[in-house]
RNA sequence: GUGCCCGUAGCUCAGCUGGUAGAGCAUCCGACUUUUAAUCGGACGGUCGAAGGUUCGAAUCCUUCCGGGCACACCA
């Protein structure tokens, strides 16, 4: 998925304008922006909040900047670099100590202290929380061959880099305080500040009002809430941190962030920064306000409720390929983020892939899987789709992979997991889905005594068959012993094996099953069924 | 209240810069199967939420309205 350089060649280049994919959408905003404002490095960022894990949101924002950034880097002949920022917010308080860490009680000393200075609850492998979890995002976007440089916030306020910036801000505290104080509730108007002090006491991170300020000076005082007594901080140096929508203004002044997208439920927070941008003699960045996922009652996803479907989930069960297509279609568009859109996802991947074969430089630019893979994709071939595997490992009672196999190749003779590794990979997705998803709704019921004694006559003449793997012969066993008790119609002999041995009303062919499966299993299997141990 | 998204076949959705609608699933029929499922072929099925407007022509652009969903304190 990392952006290789494969497609950043003439031809592409020389069709990027005329393309219409979003993503190209986007990019055109900031060859605008450089048309106005040239620079020399063009800069996307996206932000990260270390007090929790990356999840399937992390990924959504990074693959879609990804996106935007090589279509950037087609439309203008690659001749502009360009990087993405992960921004990760690692100085800001530690509110609240997650329930799903070790070590509570040692945690909840920290509360208030800057993520940076809170221990790291799992290990002493890092030297905090922060760090920690800056870690796992970067481990994270590595594993999936993302292009990023990271930074943290904590880095970058006591090194200095955000100084000039923050004595801007000084300068203009009165204009910021106007952008931002109408926004705020009443309670709240009284306490705000855009600075937050490190207590130089305490180490935390405090929420005060403000006293005085001194621009010449640099420095910002206020009352020790404890204390009461008045103290003078510089701004610059890591002594204060900005306030949120402040701070994101902070990052795109400094640094002179070009482009950033976010959730549409941080619009008012866009809108915010940008005007505390503006006020500071700024440009905000070119921005794009995607919709959030849904789960499957069109509820939104979050990380407390922890409803919908998590990275984990969707990487169990498919690929991060198929994941990075779900992202690039339709940015703007609510959509339902649950397990069933998974095989599609999946297939339309490989559809996608597929069509790239034949395409012109033109078409690759609209086709997602360019997109994705940021290079020229790699065209697999895929003998069945993966809703037709997923079929076939219920219907087929497959629980490994050797036996999927072996209805695999009734339908692709030539398929092996030597000479197609994609499907292999697919058919462990499949068996996972078919334990997690179908399994469990299986209904075993017990054999009638007709049944039970048909179901033994046939598990001890199975031997007879001289071929264990002879479907056909088997096929006719099962078959003669169906007819010999008398099953009218004889459906429902072979309904009552689906039903008592896999706990389904229908099935494979039972030759075929019982071919792939063994017969010794399916005899073990019958003798289960009958001693009800599969109810 | 402000803003965003959606409203296209029974269901889930695709329809790009305007030229009288497509897919998958479901349903029905057929083929292949010594049951079923699967597979393959075919059929059925839409006044494109409503009304105006622009246009020779609109699902596609504009306006208004209706219906559904979501976001918008604090915190990030």
């Amino acid at each position: 998925m990392a952006n290789t350089p494969t497609i950043f060649d003439a031809e592409f280049f020389a069709n990027a304008a005329n393309a219409r994919a979003w993503p190209f959408e986007e990019a055109k905003k900031i060859v605008k922006r450089l048309e106005k404002s040239p620079k020399d490095e063009v800069l996307f960022q996206t932000g990260y909040g270390p007090s929790g894990l990356p999840h399937i949101g992390t990924f959504g924002e990074v693959a879609r900047t990804s996106m935007v950034r090589t279509a950037f880097r087609l439309l203008t002949g690659d001749k502009i670099p360009s990087k993405i920022i992960c921004f990760s917010d690692d100085m800001d308080g530690f509110r609240k100590v997650p329930t799903n860490v070790p070590n509570q009680e040692r945690m909840a000393e920290y509360l208030g202290m800057p993520l940076t200075k809170v221990p790291d609850p799992f290990s002493d492998e890092y030297p905090s929380f922060a760090h920690h979890n800056n870690a796992r995002l970067q481990k994270f976007l590595d594993d999936f061959g993302f292009e990023y440089e990271f930074v943290s916030s904590t880095d970058y306020y006591t090194s200095g880099v955000l100084d000039k910036a923050l004595l801007r801000m000084l300068e203009v505290y009165d204009d910021v305080m106007k952008v931002i104080l109408p926004t705020l509730g009443e309670e709240r108007q009284k306490t705000y500040s855009p600075f937050l002090p490190l207590c130089p006491r305490t180490g935390k991170v405090l929420q005060v009002p403000m006293i005085a300020r001194d621009v010449e000076a640099g420095t910002v005082t206020y009352i020790d809430p404890e204390t009461n007594e008045e103290v003078t901080v510089p701004v610059t140096g890591g002594a204060v941190k900005c306030q949120w929508k402040a701070d994101w203004a902070l990052r795109w002044y400094a640094l002179g962030i070009d482009y950033e997208m976010s959730g549409k439920d941080l619009i008012d927070s866009v809108r915010l920064s940008s005007r505390i941008v503006r006020a500071m003699g700024g440009t905000p960045p070119e921005s794009l306000s995607y919709e959030l996922f849904l789960d499957e009652k069109g509820q939104k996803i979050s990380k407390s409720k922890g409803n919908g479907l998590s990275m984990e989930d969707w990487l169990t069960y498919a690929s991060p390929e198929s994941l990075a297509l779900f992202m690039y279609q339709k940015p703007k568009t609510a959509k339902k983020l649950y397990f069933d859109v998974i095989p599609k996802a999946v297939d339309e991947f490989y559809a996608f892939s597929k069509a790239a074969e034949k395409q012109t430089p033109a078409e690759l630019l609209e086709n997602p899987a360019t997109h994705i893979a940021g290079e020229f994709p790699p065209a697999h071939e895929l003998p069945i789709s993966f809703a037709l595997l997923l079929n076939l490992v219920s219907a087929a009672n497959a629980e490994d992979s050797d036996v999927l196999w072996g209805f695999i190749s009734r339908y692709a003779p030539d398929a092996t997991p030597e000479t197609h590794p994609e499907l292999d990979r697919l058919v462990g997705y499949a068996i996972r889905y078919f334990n997690d998803f179908v399994k469990p709704t299986k209904e075993f019921r017990a054999a009638t005594e007709q049944e039970a004694k048909a179901m033994a006559e046939l598990a001890a003449r199975l031997d007879e068959v001289e071929d264990a793997t002879d479907a056909e012969a088997i096929q006719t066993l099962v078959f003669e012993v169906g007819k010999k008790y008398e099953f009218e119609p004889l459906r429902n002999w072979f309904k009552a094996l689906y039903q008592v041995l896999l706990g389904q009303d229908q099935g494979p062919r039972f030759g075929s099953f019982v071919a792939l499966y063994g017969v010794e299993e399916t005899k073990a299997l019958i003798a289960k069924g009958l001693a009800g141990e599969l109810l």
